[in-house]
DNA sequence: ATACAGGATCCTGTATACAGAAAGTACTAA
DNA sequence: TTAGTACTTTCTGTATACAGGATCCTGTAT
């Protein structure tokens, strides 16, 4: 008898909502600071309060959002100190998971990694910033999906979430800075086309120091 | 003119919820598993089921409880996979933290630890082994409590909480455990009363490798 | 007995109502 | 003009109602 794991029911609005509040911080359709006074958001989700608050709920926990009681829901804020602390995470846990998924990569996970820089060439070659920032923070969250660490994969996720998010407003003079970054992905692939744990872990590990190296210039701006 | 900062205002009845629960989680009043019906939880805290569900998103935020579209929550249950999955991350985060927190660390806040260490050994003579964890996993938190990095703060406390909850049910002979784990806190609370954070990171990590290697009996026994 | 169908029951997801806190506004006094 | 105060509006926190899905129970057919 074949078995199938029953299909995940309708998305409730809570999610959809979820999702579209995400996407619209995410894409910068709300500004750091922004209030998200609970009526008027539902109201433009065409939905009741009820199901907004769950998923303002998860944006809090996500870092998106800051919630204060009693007060309105506004969008998060973060100084260069906070995005300084994600590097430092990001530093320990992502080269921590090249190094592991290179022993249990697949070949279709490969590709689909490689199609996602292909993307990235293209965003750059169309100076199209905002798609690079995308696939970029894609990247790296696909690979922690392919690590059997749950928790892991959950940690590096928020971590790109957030970090990218401000990345975009931080960096006006990203695009030179993107076909290097660019070209720090490709050993990373590489490393793990071969199954190489430690040269993937040491590719990423260089290539977070760098974005951090990149960072400081316009740290310095401020 | 001097400046307060104004005292947080009452805590919700969802924040009220959030903390029972958690509490009641982790001490094993609900039991993995256990569903955990809106309603009758709703009336046992003698609220509504309004803040109630806020309480239980984020408690499945922390991985305490695990949500399903249409079903009944229900208190999370972890295998010796997703512990070991937590154990690695404590390796990777918390000798970091310890590093970093040894060159900024107070007086003060050493004697708190102290004061922790000290509750551990009388929780170890009068056998109290539910006394004993909390104070074990009080200490890694409030370590990381110290460090400025706060999602940092934020990870090592969920892992944390997920870890000990269950290590609590695992661990039927950890009496004999307990003297030896509360033995390798000692030399971490030294380098860090000395300010030496390769020592300090040092003795964190060998604490973790060797939880680690108490725990890999148990899970054969299995 | 075992498997299945139908119905009753329970429970979640959602909308809505309302009290009291927060924020904004306008008016008064210096 | 500025500071302060009373009033108004807005908004959150909470309770509650209800529809439809999930679950459980019962009885029937194999």
């Amino acid at each position: 008898m074949v078995v199938l794991t029953k299909l995940q029911q309708t998305e409730t609005l809570s999610d959809r909502a979820y999702r579209e509040l995400k996407r619209a911080i995410i894409q910068g359709e709300f500004l750091p600071g922004d209030p998200l006074p609970e009526e008027s958001v539902a109201a433009m989700l065409g939905i009741s309060r009820t199901p907004l608050r769950k998923a303002i709920t998860r944006l809090a926990y996500d870092g998106l959002i800051v919630l204060e009681t009693g007060k309105k829901a506004r969008v998060a804020e973060y100084s260069l100190v906070d995005l300084d602390h994600f590097l430092q995470l990001r530093q320990l846990l992502e080269p921590f998971n090249a190094q592991q998924i290179a022993s249990y990569i697949t070949d279709e996970q490969l590709d689909e990694l490689e199609q996602l820089i292909q993307v990235q060439k293209e965003a750059i070659e169309q100076h199209d910033m905002y798609q690079f920032i995308e696939s970029d923070s894609q990247f790296h969250i696909q690979l922690a999906e392919i690590n059997r660490n749950h928790k892991l994969r959950e940690f590096i996720e928020q971590l790109n979430t957030n970090f990218y998010r401000n990345y975009l407003i931080l960096s006006g003079t990203l695009e030179e800075y993107a076909a290097i970054a660019f070209s720090e992905h490709l050993p990373i692939i590489e490393a793990l086309r071969h199954r190489q744990p430690e040269q993937a872990g040491e590719a990423m590990k260089i290539h977070i120091q760098n974005i951090e190296a990149r960072l400081k210039p316009v740290a310095q701006e401020e």
